[in-house]
DNA sequence: GAATGGTTTTTGTCTAGGACGAAAAACATA
DNA sequence: TATGTTTTTCGTCCTAGACAAAAACCATTC
């Protein structure tokens, strides 16, 4: 019960470091012990306070463990060197989709939308590409490699974390009203033109809920029948909700940041806890999913799968 | 690095526990040597393993500590006693919007719907009062007690913790597009009158975003420039935002659920970074608002409050 | 009786250093 | 180039002790 907050500007405390960097306690002491980093400070009651440049080093060193870099080889590292890394991997990364994708020219025009703040305009121009190219392609093709590259400009110190933050409202905003006006595969017809249907969530410690719209807008366009319950739903929940729901898929999202052993072990209980016949399908960025996923469950690699595997699912059950 | 997955049904690990009831993992350790609960099993590795019924009662006892129970009063009691704590609990809250509020009877028509799963009709029934009563009088006197009692239904055991996600999600997706259709005060008039710019957002901990948008709207109706950069920013980035937005206000919000000296100590942090000038305005159920709030903070203690609090900035600047 | 001030109890979060299993890397064998 | 085996690396758990802030309790005064 003690107040963590120091008064000291730029220093924080253990629990702080914690929520700022999305590192572990019992890690930061660990990483202390082994590789004599970080190096807090003590307070008078001999608790660990971090000045700011290290943490700003632990916010990068975050960056590239997410990106599968290993903590024994870059937490020694000097904060310049990471940088360089940090710009590195991400040209090593594979340019993933082969077919024709956003220009650097226009990605850098909403980039300066964003950075001068005009938000409205930033918003039009954005709306009227999704109107020009379709919602399918906008996700796929636009909305997609922005978010990818919008960490790199981060990491570049080319954009601050809360002008992420606004970009990525302004994206979900788009992304709702579109999803809201594709007609829905209505109750009222034959109910298995309508399927599957599809139950959207992500775990609890999960709250980027980007790709999931996406993943609703395509699978919406692909006429299935969407309920989602939002991030963050307990493990046991999303089971119960699936029965609930007569769901035959659930879709889940993880991100690039979120703990590998978590996704895997979460992914674990969910499966144990689900009805046969319900799919699990998951998508994201997250390294555990090309890594490490259980059996049974089906990794949608890229946003283009997502319309096979509903066609896919279609194919199986007429079959039957 | 152990895989926390235990492969025994309604079996959880620490740090499962401490992911579905919020209860940290050194909180739980210290209960457990000073109260004798929980008590957890052990597997082959000397870890603890957490059955189903005590999990149950871990989250009643959350609930209780998040009402404001002590530790020491209700962890040794038995579950039995502690649902009917927590009924007896609200019932003593003050019930406090003295005006009219919604009725029992329509409440319990939403819930009903909600609970046979007719999201559809539950969101037409909603959109049909807001356009009867208007946003301002929905929001105050439909959603807020609607939010308000929906964790009752739950101790109550009448509703489960998804279908509470899927009633959020449909209210959230209502105000959206109900802000939306508030004209907004435009750059092209005179730019004082869209004042106060008011920056939306909540903590890193926090995800809770009903609350914020609740605020929003009522703002916006007001006739503020609202910037909502949605939940978890962290706490450096809101201060940057609001020094890049030109903000005059910097809204946040808090559920009961989260960590009060967590808020404490953010609101510290936060001020300290903060331009002189730019007022701070928060909200939410959070105990610690009503019992610790630093200084120099303006508590919103009820929804009413927002358009006073507006009215109030108004004038205070046009006497300057 | 309500307000004030001082004392005690309660409670969450930090500390240290040890342990261990799974994942990844390095090495060896076919 | 594959495949199997050993070693290293790494995150998460463990125990048990400490301490400060908040809350509760109690005494005193207006």
């Amino acid at each position: 019960m003690n107040v963590r907050f120091t008064n000291l500007p730029d220093m924080l405390s253990i629990a702080a470091v914690e929520r700022d960097t999305g590192i572990a306690k019992d890690t930061l002491r660990v990483w202390e012990r082994r590789y004599g980093f970080p190096n807090p400070l003590r307070d008078s009651n001999d608790d660990r306070v971090y000045p700011a440049d290290q943490i700003e080093k632990l916010r990068l060193l975050k960056r590239l463990l997410d990106l599968g870099h290993r903590p024994g080889r870059v937490v020694p590292l000097p904060t310049e060197a990471l940088k360089e890394l940090s710009a590195k991997s991400l040209q090593a990364e594979p340019s993933q989709s082969l077919g024709l994708v956003i220009s650097q020219q226009e990605m850098d025009r909403y980039i300066d939308l964003l950075r001068s703040h005009q938000t409205e305009a930033l918003r039009l121009a954005l709306s009227t590409t999704l109107m020009k190219i379709g919602l399918d392609r906008f996700v796929i093709e636009v909305v997609s490699p922005l978010i990818k590259n919008i960490g790199d400009y981060w990491a570049d110190g080319k954009l601050e974390i809360h002008e992420e933050h606004l970009f990525t409202e302004q994206i979900k905003h788009l992304l709702r009203t579109a999803i809201n006006s594709v007609p829905r595969g209505h109750a009222g017809q034959n109910e298995d033109l309508a399927r599957p249907r599809v139950l959207l969530t992500t775990f609890p410690q999960e709250h980027h809920s980007l790709g999931l719209l996406m993943a609703e807008a395509l699978m919406a366009l692909e006429g299935c029948v969407c309920v989602s319950l939002g991030t963050q739903t307990p493990i046991l929940e999303i089971a119960q909700a699936a029965r609930a729901q007569k769901a035959d898929v659930i879709a889940l999202s993880f991100s690039s940041q979120m703990n590998q052993n978590q996704v895997v072990d979460g992914l674990n209980e969910l499966k144990s806890k689900l009805a046969p016949g319900i799919e699990l399908w998951v998508g994201g960025e997250n390294q555990a999913l090309r890594k490490r996923a259980p059996e049974g469950i089906k990794v949608i690699h890229a946003l283009n799968d997502i319309s096979v595997k509903v066609k896919d699912w279609r194919s199986e059950r007429s079959d039957i």
